[in-house]
DNA sequence: CACTTGACCTGTCCGC
DNA sequence: TGCGGACAGGTCAAGT
């Protein structure tokens, strides 16, 4: 899933949802998923509530009363979805075209936790996601989270910093050291070409030849997308759905993110799809020249 | 250190 | 229709 527009919208979602309400038990389909000791679980998650939601890049910090953490990675296939039979309606009913799971678990659930008379699904159809159970100050010092970059959403970033940020990268392809959470966090592959796209850049241009305009542009750019797909609960592209269940709209607003042939809304020429930092890379070859 | 590639998994889609 | 290969929102480890 998730880059940093899908993980906010399940922040606000949860955040809404889930604070105030006690953990009271646990069902483990795919104990691998969750990496916590049962004598933790007991002591410092069953008997306790949530306190408050964070992310920090595209992970979360589910904080606890006991002074623990859950802290959730949703890598590609990732989804936490609460169903509360006090509300139905926020869930599946009257707008089924928005919801993309029902019946849960289903066969991705790999984590479910009760929560008063709620369920906390973690689905993960490939596995690659996982919920950690730690002291809260540990989980902020796991070795992914010390070294994030800024936060691309950060208030108080500057363009000119934003550049800066750049600098130890001047030999990659602009789109790899977008990639690199290190450098800047909660960038991922959707955002990276729409924002390229926007900038007229093109992805694989080596960061040393960028010029500072360009990286205005590219700062502009960014953050304009990463708004955009937040207002519009992030992008679906297959399994993503939000902490209600439901799918994001951006990509009804993509320009480029899988719209191969398809034509460039600037100069109608057919969006290409290409292979940069082993990535698949959508882009205008007409609008973001090559520079050799 | 900077940079690239493949691995982790399951499911789906595309071409033959 | 069936089958194999490529590919999918992200990181990590290991290689050059």
């Amino acid at each position: 899933m998730p880059e940093l527009p899908e993980v906010e919208t399940v922040r606000r979602g949860l955040s809404a949802l889930l604070p105030g309400r006690i953990f009271v038990g646990l069902d483990r389909p795919w104990p691998a998923s969750l990496q916590a000791d049962q004598v933790m679980i007991d002591r410092f998650l069953l008997g306790h509530a949530t306190v408050a939601v964070r992310r920090l890049g595209k992970g979360l910090l589910i904080d606890l009363d006991s002074g623990w953490s859950l802290v959730v990675h949703l890598k590609m296939t990732g989804q936490l979805v609460l169903v509360d039979p006090q509300k139905p309606e926020r869930f599946g009913a009257g707008h089924p075209s928005d919801s993309l799971v029902d019946n849960l678990p289903d066969r991705s659930t790999r984590v479910v936790f009760h929560i008063g008379d709620a369920r906390l699904y973690f689905n993960d159809q490939r596995k690659f996601g996982w919920i950690k159970l730690l002291p809260t100050a540990e989980a902020e010092k796991l070795p992914f989270f010390l070294g994030l970059g800024p936060d691309a959403l950060a208030l108080e970033l500057t363009a000119k910093e934003f550049a800066a940020l750049f600098q130890r990268r001047s030999g990659s392809p602009i789109k790899a050291a977008l990639l690199d959470q290190t450098v800047i966090a909660g960038v991922g592959n959707i955002y990276a070409d729409e924002a390229l796209w926007g900038a007229a850049i093109h992805p694989a241009t080596r960061v040393g030849r960028l010029e500072p305009g360009e990286f205005d542009r590219l700062f502009t750019e960014l953050r304009k997308v990463l708004h955009l797909s937040i207002e519009q609960g992030g992008s679906t592209n297959r399994n993503y759905v939000d902490a209600e269940g439901k799918r994001g709209a951006y990509l009804d607003f993509a320009v480029v993110y899988n719209r191969k042939g398809k034509p460039c809304p600037r100069c109608s020429a057919p969006i290409e799809k290409i292979r940069v930092a082993g990535r698949g890379t959508h882009y205008c070859s007409t609008c973001q020249k090559e520079r050799i």
